[in-house]
DNA sequence: AACTTGTTTTTTATGGATAATGATCAGACC
DNA sequence: GGTCTGATCATTATCCATAAAAAACAAGTT
């Protein structure tokens, strides 16, 4: 049976629409709320019904009114608001990433299916979208085989990566001084001079900028293919380093220095200068990954 | 229920083995077939019973003889060798290509299952993988979108198809006259000029030479990203001009002495000229796919 | 007429069942 | 000991069922 997880999402949503209404006063309308929760109607109402029970708002006739301010005890946990799908990408990461799977590791559907607890059909849909990040191959009629966070996978995924990135930070060096991203990036300067200056305490927060970092370049010209492939590089960054802290905080610093120097690279507009500040930042941050692999 | 696929494409294969031996002469062991036909044996063992129910082989303890020689006749019909996800694929390509699917057209998961006339499980599962080709985007909770195949899909793939393989000639241009590939390259050429010489009969055997062509030089610095990418071309040659035949003969011509161009190039080693004749190929072929799909 | 909410219909997310296939175990043969 | 076949067990491919969520329809309000 389907889980509400997305009711219990949107529940957790409207306190906080309600938080900032004022006891008696009335709610927006249903379609309103549909747009602010981004759920459908049904999920809205089924999300007021229960409002209503706890006794939050008064529903009357063609309106409802705040009654009582609801506490965060009436929030449902954060695990239930992921979705099963969710929750085997995040388990499966785990099984991946610090449970033993070695290299050549044969992954067994039921088997994946009875450790997470969740049905097989869920497993094999999971695994057919986690084939492009390159981690795992099917063989027909027979399973899957895990092919190894490795050497060679990071050496592959920032050859990759380097031809895209190169390829970005030129076209962007070639936009006309009236597009709005030159602003974007001095913003963006900005934040990287900011995190720097507070790195002590806030170095977490760089893997957030990183990315966004990344994507500004990477959205001067779309190229379907190199939006896909940057959700390659979230994964690999998001999942590693979550567990893998060592040295983050020099990590993250050093990465800031060289993503000042793209920047004024960039704003130079000197192509040469641009190769060499890309290539050097993705040189930097391959020789990490490698490093933590190892 | 499962289908039994595989066994109808085991029990063809196992009769043009059947064909190559005598009447009275002893099977090999299930063992050696099971290798040859890339199944288990299982398959293998349901397979010889189907044989010696029809009386084509006589099973003995402990040895198989051939009693008569298969007749073409006792063959399953293709279609019923594809598994069904593979069928899928076929109706899906068809309903997408053919049929009056425009940019924007919503994927209904349920009816294209009735369409096709199998569970709604396969079609996720196929539009799961499916996702990759950049042709389709999932909404959550509200099944997927068909984005076109359209002009910007071809000017992006190109893109990348280009920097791949400019890569990928650059790198075979390096290899030492020691390697292998030299004498590949020499008889991929050869195979190029009988090709052209019999063009006129044979043009439609072009396809499948291109598809080996850029895969032997796509072979000298192995990355799974870009192997996979290839998949991609692969789908959407191997579909697209499947229904679209307009100028086959001449279009593949043309493309023919552009890979002979490039043969030569990389034999000269000449980087200069290997990104000349590589250009100038690639933007050919972009040409005529876009001047096929507007 | 544009927006409401109430109701019904359709579709998706997830679990479960089963035949076909693959993998494993156990004697038999040489 | 290695290889063969017979028998059993485990896993995959496929279908089907169902609650949750979305979408469509209908009618009431301003």
């Amino acid at each position: 049976m389907r889980t509400d997880t997305t009711f219990k999402r949107a529940f957790n949503d409207m306190i906080d629409i309600l938080r900032t209404l004022d006891p008696g006063e009335e709610l927006p309308s249903e379609n309103a709320l549909r747009a602010q929760l981004g759920v459908s109607r049904t999920t809205v109402r089924k999300v007021l019904a229960g409002m209503s029970a706890r006794g939050i708002i008064i529903s009357d006739v063609h309106r409802r009114i705040v009654h009582e301010q609801p506490s965060q005890i009436d929030r449902y946990p954060q695990e239930e608001t992921l979705a099963i799908s969710e929750q085997v990408e995040t388990s499966f990461m785990e099984w991946m990433l610090r449970g033993g799977a070695c290299p050549g590791t044969e992954i067994n559907e039921t088997e994946l299916g009875r450790k997470f607890g969740v049905a097989t059909t869920i497993i094999r849909e999971f695994l057919n979208r986690f084939q492009k990040y390159g981690l795992i191959e099917k063989r027909p009629n027979a399973g899957w085989v895990f092919k190894g966070f490795t050497a060679s996978f990071a050496l592959e995924l920032f050859e990759i990566r380097e031809m895209f990135e190169m390829r970005s930070a030129r076209l962007f060096a070639g936009l006309p001084d009236s597009s709005p991203v030159w602003k974007q990036i001095q913003s963006m300067r900005a934040a990287h001079l900011e995190l720097l200056a507070d790195i002590d305490s806030r170095f977490q927060d760089f893997s957030e900028l990183d990315s966004r970092f990344h994507r500004l370049i990477g959205a001067v010209a779309p190229n379907r293919f190199i939006e896909s492939f940057q959700d390659v590089i979230a994964m690999v960054f998001h999942y590693h380093y979550q567990w893998n802290k060592r040295d983050e905080r020099a990590r993250n610093e050093v990465a800031i220095g060289e993503h000042l120097a793209l920047i004024e690279a960039l704003e130079s507009r000197d192509i040469a200068l641009i190769d060499r500040a890309c290539r050097l930042h993705l040189t930097s941050a391959r020789e990490t990954l490698l490093h933590s692999i190892a």
